[in-house]
Order: C-alpha cells, then structure tokens, then sequence
DNA sequence: GATCCACGGGAATACACGGATG
DNA sequence: CATCCGTGTATTCCCGTGGATC
C-alpha cells in the first residue's frame, strides 16, 4: 500500500470517530444528567421519597412501566443527585409533635443488568457504600454480605437503595430479589424499577407504594429527540421528522433515539448535515418490532457482545443458521465452538436476538433456526466501537 | 489456599421426517 | 389408519476446569 493510500485511510478513519463521537449524545442506551422532560414522574418519586427530606426513610416502592419511559433516566438522575446531597440530621426541621430517631442516610443504585449474581449484587452495594477497594476474588458470597452488615450498622446510616431492570430477561427476577433484600437489615429501604405490573409480581406484597409511568407524550418526545440532536443536526428538517419518528416511536423514547440515531448516520454516510424522509424511512426500517433496548445488550459481558458484534457483520447467508453462524463467528474470534453456540442460544433466550425456525423441508433433521438481530445493527456497531 | 465466574465440552432431550409395524 | 422406531439435526441442560485475583 502506498504513502497516499495509507494517509488517505488515515483520515477517513480520522473522520469517521469524530462523527461518531458526535452521535453519542443520540445513543439509546445514554441517560442525560437533566431529564427535565420528565417532570411528572419525578415528582411522584419525589412524592415517594419526601420522608428522606425529614431524615427518614421511606417504605419499599416499586416504579413501573414500559420500555423507554424514562425510568432509568429519571432513578439514575435523581440518585446521582441524592448521593452528593448528604442528609444531616441536624439540619432538618422536625415537626415537633412526635421525636423520632434520625441518623445520615446513604443512597445506592444497582442496575440488576450488569449485577445480576448474587455475589455481583452485594459487591456493588459494599462497593458504593465505602471508598475502599472491595477484593473480587478470594472472598466469598457470604463474607461479603456479613461485610455489608457490619458496613451499615457500624455507620448507622440508613440505606435507601434503588435497584433497576428487574425482572428483565437475564436479569434478577422479583422474587431473587425479594429474597436478597430479606437478609439486608432493616436500616436498608429499597426501591425496585421495572416493566412488569406489580400484581403480576411477588413486589407488590412486599411494597407499601406503587409508582406507575407511562409512556412519554408525543411532544415530549419530539422535544427529547430535538434536544438531543441539537449538536449534531442542523435544524432544516429536524422539526417535522421527529414528529414523524415520535409518532412511529409511539412514546418510547428508546425505539425514537435509535432511529434518530440511524437516520442521522444514514445522511452523515451520504456527507449530509440533516435527515430527509427517506433517512427516516430507512431508519424505522431498520428498527426491529420489539426492539430490545440497547442499554441491555451493553450490559452483557464483553465476550458475549463480542459475539453479537461479529454477527452484525456476517453476511445473511451465514446467519441462516446457529450452526453456521456458530462456525463463522469462530472463524473470526478466537473463542470456542461450544462456547459461541451456546452464547447465541443464550442470547436467543433471552430475546437479544430472534429464532426464526427455517420452514423449508431439508432432507433430514430437526430445521435450522435463522438468526435475527432484535436491536437495530447500525447503533450497536458505532456504539461497540466507540467503546473500544 | 480461597473465591467467583467465564469457558469449554459433552450428555440428555426435543423435534422432524420417513418408513416400518400393528 | 394410528403408532412406533430410527436417524439426523437442533436445542437444552449441566458440570468440570482453570484464569484471575485476593
């Protein structure tokens, strides 16, 4: 390869990160400091936590509601906040009819994607509860808890914990869950987040509050989508097709940003400034029906997302089945046949990606299963590699 | 030496089909 | 005709090993 080539390859590559880097405030599976846009919910779960205003804690809770609600958004946020914000018992203003015993209160938040194990769950609880480095290795579950323990009773301090994506597939089911918090001590008052109605779940019996969201209003996810591509879009088009793409979205605010996200890569491949109609079109295209959020499949471990990562980029041919794919993935990775087989079947099972079962007859044999992506390829390829 | 968990692999089971059997 | 059986593939389930770290 000559001088040129290399130095022309250099730049494209150059340019490429750079855009790239520009998208990040369009990433689905990114929450914003100031989710001002969710004003209801939070002040329900400001409704839900006022006791910790007094210095007290508040009763276990439950917010639910549909994917790209805000949810994430608005806990992440608000815990953020509470965290800096030491709660001084003496700065507090009683109302003098009863006295109550007051001590500091402390905040956590675990997402349950990412610390899905026991062990894991606990290592991340001590591990925001204290500045010390907490060992990953050599210490058992148990220590660990008994740890906790001894963390919390020695500070005195109540705990409020929030604790996000419950019951999600490959995450930590209510009743895991409910089973863990009954060995924390009572010092620990939690706050779990998730889709799934409470009735439906053993929550509600073990919750005092209920806090329900719905999807996001159609002008307050135009307004969401417009803000979020302020830096990277010109205004020209902006307007009208985010109503388009909200309308689409149908108030999931994840589904919107991904399409966003495609469509503005779709014109910046096209050396474009602003989306047209057919980058939208394109775009929705590309966003598959129950798509499964983004912020999931970053939350796998790495080699999982390894796999994935190379199976976006597999011709169709060899994604028609799990053998295949298994084969060509091992190709291009250096993990084992067994191994990558039996990611993408966990995969499956958890819903990251589609079986589609083949329905043509083969001479032979139970069919082969097509693979299908369940997130739109394009977000996940620029996030992966902006991560890396 | 202890611990967790990622990996790798293999055994067991499910499914589809064609053909044999009752 | 209904059922069973054998074969070949897909899928699920399970467990031992070893790396990394304390």
């Amino acid at each position: 390869m000559d001088i040129e080539a290399r130095i022309r390859r250099r730049q494209r590559r150059d340019d490429e990160s750079r855009l790239i880097e520009e998208y990040e405030p369009l990433s689905p599976a990114t929450h914003v400091e100031e989710p001002t846009d969710r004003g209801r919910l939070l002040e329900q779960l400001l409704d839900h936590l006022d006791p910790v205003f007094g210095g007290r804690l508040p009763p276990h809770g439950y917010l639910y509601g549909p994917k790209g609600a805000g949810k994430s958004a608005v806990v992440t946020a608000l815990f953020a906040k509470l965290d800096r914000r030491t709660i001084d018992p003496d700065t507090v203003i009683y109302t003098t009819t009863r006295v109550e015993p007051t001590r500091p209160l402390q905040f956590a938040y675990v997402d349950t994607r990412r610390y899905t194990s026991e062990f894991a769950f606990y290592h991340a609880l001590v591990d925001a509860l204290t500045d010390e480095r907490v060992p990953r290795h050599g210490i058992s579950t148990e220590t660990l808890r008994t740890r906790l323990h001894q963390q919390l009773e020695a500070s005195g301090a109540g705990l409020l914990l929030a604790v996000d994506h419950v019951g999600e597939p490959g995450s930590t089911a209510p009743e895991v869950l409910v089973d863990r918090f009954s060995a924390l001590p009572s010092s620990v008052s939690w706050l779990a987040v998730g889709r799934t109605e409470p009735e439906a779940t053993v929550l509600a019996d073990y919750t005092a509050a209920s806090i329900r969201t719905g999807p996001y209003r159609r002008h307050v996810l135009v307004e969401v989508l417009l803000s979020r591509a302020a830096t990277t879009l010109d205004r020209t088009t902006l307007d009208d097709l985010s109503a388009a793409i909200a309308d689409w979205a149908d108030g999931d605010a994840h589904d919107a940003l991904a399409a966003l996200f495609v469509a503005t890569d779709r014109a910046a491949q096209a050396g474009r400034t602003s989306i047209t109609e057919a980058d939208v079109e394109a775009a929705i295209e590309a966003v598959p029906d129950d798509c499964v959020s983004l912020g999931r499949v970053f939350a796998l471990p790495e080699n999982k997302q390894t796999v994935l990562r190379t199976l976006v980029d597999l011709d169709p041919a060899d994604r028609e089945s799990v053998s295949v794919a298994t084969a060509a993935i091992a190709d291009r990775t250096d993990l084992a046949e067994g191994t990558i087989k039996r990611y993408l079947y966990e995969l499956a099972d958890i819903g990251v990606v589609d079986r589609v079962q083949s329905v043509e007859r083969y001479e032979s044999g139970r069919p082969p299963s097509r693979l299908e992506p369940k997130f739109p390829p394009t977000v996940f390829r620029r996030l992966y590699n902006l991560n890396e």
